[in-house]
DNA sequence: CCATTATTAGAGTATATACTCTAGTGAGTC
DNA sequence: GACTCACTAGAGTATATACTCTAATAATGG
């Protein structure tokens, strides 16, 4: 692998691991085995690093976002977007982390952040479209929707904080995949009320699947 | 003013500006115009300062939040409550910017948090209770009311970060109190659904309050 | 083979940070 | 007036951080 790709490969362990702001590019050259003038060759700075990394993230989740045009959804793609979603917060769990200083460092990160956040917002009110549509949520007027789009991706957004915050017993809090997929079952008590009467049974089902304490002693993993 | 206490209050004032990242010591004494040495007379390290405006959010929080028992509570009452826990995040809002990282770096503070959630969360509880025996709310059973509290939780806390993230058009992301305000516009939203009929044309009216759009030029404010 | 270019090492710099140490100063007390 | 003691100034330290510079070493293409 290039030593250029290695470096944001191993920036964003260290980042989801330990934090943007605990790690410097002398921890990272050194993970790496390289030198800091190495490390400096490929990228001019260290929020280039992050904000390249920004952009794997934007593009990842929004190729799974930005799918599927109008037609109604199922069930069952309603449990993919989820996983979806999930998925990439964990991968680049780091970003929402130090969110308010990594933008404050860096306006193109700032811009790009703003608009992802609109994307993704009026993707989740996409999929609440389409779910009415395929007769599983209630389909609802727009200043509502909207609103209820934002809760949903500030529940999305603000769980893996929770999660390392209030839940975690140990000190460098690790999580698992496991306690992560929890967060889909907020998500789906959100929207819960909204679900029609008959995909109540199937949606419940669908949630209890996440619901904490079902975790049948899953396997940790630490990226 | 005593010397120590106007080092919490201008380091309060600094952390909610610029995040406590980017405040070090040195920057506090020098707003205050006293020396490095004679702050640290009056506090052991940084972790110090921080950890007791943990105490005094934790103390005033604690306070509108444990108060009244378990009498059935009235929408006006509801409204009370929301505005001020919105309060007390303002005015404490450095504290869930750069949470991770404060918990990281001090173990009480690590154990405090955890505790302070839990009791906001069984607050969050109770009031649902009380909200279902003044008829304003259905009451809900146990597993689904405690995650229906959780839901408020997270989108309470991270609100602040959505509106500096996401909303902000100018680079430093100046908040006005109004735009906060707009949080209790989700929570709202997110209550709607179990709302009784009865009192849903109410809750409909407290919510159109804090509308986004509805803030008339509201008087902005930095602390 | 040579010339060019990409990559790397490694020493080094300027600056900032959290924090310490010594030497006071001033207000009260016996 | 000597003594205490809470409080303060200000210089200073050890360390870390982001980042630079020079020079050496691969790769590569003609």
């Amino acid at each position: 692998m290039k030593t250029r790709d290695r470096i944001l490969q191993t920036s964003l362990q260290l980042f989801n691991q330990s934090g943007e702001r605990a790690i410097s590019t002398n921890h990272i050259a050194a993970e790496l085995a390289i030198s800091p003038g190495n490390l400096y060759y490929h990228f001019r700075n260290k929020a280039d690093i992050v904000y390249e990394l920004f952009l794997a993230y934007q593009q990842q989740v929004d190729y799974y976002l930005t799918a599927p045009g109008s037609q109604p959804l199922a069930l069952a793609d309603l449990a993919w977007y989820l996983e979806a979603v999930f998925d990439g917060l964990w991968q680049y769990r780091f970003f929402h982390r130090d969110l308010e200083s990594l933008l404050d460092a860096d306006p193109r990160l700032r811009a790009g952040y703003g608009d992802f956040t609109g994307r993704c917002l009026s993707a989740i009110n996409g999929i609440f479209n389409q779910l009415a549509s395929g007769g599983i949520i209630a389909p609802r007027p727009e200043p509502l929707r909207s609103a209820m789009a934002l809760n949903v991706w500030l529940v999305i957004t603000n769980w893996v904080a929770y999660l390392k915050t209030a839940h975690a017993t140990e000190e460098p809090a690790v999580l698992s995949l496991a306690e992560l997929k929890q967060g889909i079952y907020q998500v789906l008590t959100l929207e819960l009320p909204h679900v029609t009467p008959e995909y109540r049974e199937p949606v419940l089902a669908l949630r209890e699947t996440y619901r904490p304490g079902t975790f049948c002693q899953a396997e940790h993993q630490s990226s």
